[in-house]
DNA sequence: AGGTAGTTTGC
DNA sequence: CAAACTACC
């Protein structure tokens, strides 16, 4: 009897439940591995994460080779196409159990419906595991058996529970008797890596992502609310991109994060609480996109902001993606976006903000944008932040709520030590010009006037919104 | 997870 | 007259 395990965002062989579960078996497991470019290339996927997935498959497969599990990976078209691969692995290697950790984005689960359909008719038994947040979306619901649409009663409701369920990791399956299937050469994986310089400030891996965890939690979680916000700092635990991939998984960020709290959940450290507040947003965010599979279709979460007439002006858009719109943070932000594959989180809600109420363009042509450099790009949260700053998600920044850059920029890179390190060309300035230089400094500078007014584009957008509101009496 | 204009307070 | 507070967007 062989049992098969098939590994997506859950890139590990530390508490992951699917293998777990799967070496509860006495037969022998296989892990298995389909890359869906074409898939990839409709969801946006950058060369950074897509090169980041592929060397995390790699270092997959090295930690499950010295379980005695072969990974066998192969490279098909898109989800659509999992059923039938899938049904043919398991023939072909006698497989008659399937297990795998469930995803909540729509097309995830429209794929895992097909896959549970077609392996079910073959006879291969399909066990599905909860990993990739804490709780499972459905049940964390209001008195009224609905989904939360705010974040703050959501997370005092998953905190509830949580504390009543215990979260625990799982150990490491132990090693098992060897096995005579051969797995997938390293070789055909990493052939599948877009040819890309590689990413220095990302190693790939879970022994990596444990490590981050550690120093993060001895090291900086303690000073996480105060350091958090300034860009220029090492304030945040840099493990988003561990996260996406499943390299590591939440439940070990919450555990150990609750830990080093003493397990208290409501007072004690308040770096810890905050770190443990973006995790809830991140399941938020998930459940979210469960419950609301429209967020998923490209719709806004409040339906009447799709009235509003966002704009898609080409060189604006242009200007924002490149980081020439003439304001210093924003265009700092789009650099260490472009160049690095990550953004700092407080510039995200700046840069963000400006793209859909100063340039009053569409918030999905920044969701993709995002999607095609961030390394950490996750669907669900990145689609939670865009409509978050554009004020049409749930629980999102009321409309009038828009981020003044120069301010953002003077209370949160005071001494304009992020603006120097990605624009070169003001770092000769003086902190009390370089968040807005005077129009002669620029010109010296070779830097560009702003695209837009401040004050212009806040009116704007202010009474765009207006035109749209829903009627209390409607 | 805000900004801003206008007003009051407090030295 | 600047910080603090308030109302509104």
């Amino acid at each position: 009897m062989t049992v098969a395990v098939w590994f997506r965002n859950d890139l590990r062989v530390h508490d992951n439940p699917a293998l777990f579960e799967a070496c509860r078996s006495t037969g022998d497991v296989v892990a298995l591995y389909l890359h869906t470019p074409e898939q990839w290339r409709d969801h946006d996927m950058g060369l950074n994460k897509q090169r980041f997935i592929l060397e995390n498959v790699v270092a997959l497969s090295k930690e499950l080779a010295k379980l005695n599990i072969p990974l066998l990976a192969i490279s098909i078209a898109r989800f659509a196409d999992c059923a039938r691969a899938l049904e043919n692995i398991c023939r072909e290697q006698g497989i008659t159990a399937l297990h795998f950790n469930e995803e909540y984005e729509l097309n995830e689960l429209h794929r895992d419906t097909q896959v549970f359909a077609a392996l079910s008719r073959v006879g291969v038994a399909v066990h599905r595991h909860q990993d990739q947040v804490m709780l499972a979306p459905g049940s964390v619901l209001t008195g009224q058996g609905q989904p939360f649409r705010v974040f703050t009663p959501f997370k005092r409701c998953w905190l509830k529970l949580v504390q009543e369920s215990s979260i625990q990791p799982l150990p490491i399956p132990k090693k098992r008797r060897a096995i005579v299937l051969a797995p997938t050469a390293v070789e055909l994986i990493e052939s599948w890596v877009p040819a890309q310089p590689a990413n220095a400030f990302w190693p790939a891996g879970s022994e990596e992502a444990l490590h981050r965890l550690d120093d993060f939690v001895a090291q900086r979680i303690a000073q996480y609310d105060a350091q958090r916000d300034f860009p220029a700092l090492d304030g945040t635990s840099q493990l988003s991109a561990y996260l996406a991939v499943g390299a590591i998984s939440a439940r070990t960020c919450f555990h150990a994060a609750l830990s080093a709290n003493h397990f208290e959940w409501d007072s004690g450290n308040k770096g810890i609480q905050t770190w443990i507040s973006e995790l809830i947003w991140r399941e938020f965010y998930k459940h979210l996109s469960y419950n609301f599979p429209d967020v998923c279709k490209g719709k806004a979460f409040q339906p009447h902001t799709d009235l509003i007439p966002w704009q898609r002006n080409p060189k604006l858009f242009n200007a924002w993606c490149e980081g020439r719109t003439g304001y210093p943070i924003v265009d700092a932000a789009m650099r260490q976006l472009i160049t690095t594959g990550w953004m700092h989180n407080r510039l995200r809600m700046v840069v963000a903000m400006f793209l859909t109420k100063h340039l009053f363009m569409d918030w999905r042509l920044g969701e993709a944008f995002f999607m095609q450099h961030l390394i950490d790009g996750d669907f669900s949260a990145n689609n939670g932040g865009w409509q978050w700053s554009a004020s049409t998600g749930a629980d999102a920044a009321p409309y009038f709520r828009v981020f003044n850059p120069t301010r953002q920029s003077e209370r949160f890179d005071a001494e304009g030590e992020f603006i120097r390190r990605w624009l070169p060309e003001l770092s000769s300035l003086h902190r009390s010009q370089i968040h807005d230089p005077s129009p002669l400094e620029r010109q010296l500078c070779g830097y560009p006037a702003p695209v837009v007014d401040h004050r212009t584009a806040v009116e704007r957008v202010k009474a765009e919104f207006q035109n749209v509101k829903t009627s209390e009496f409607a």
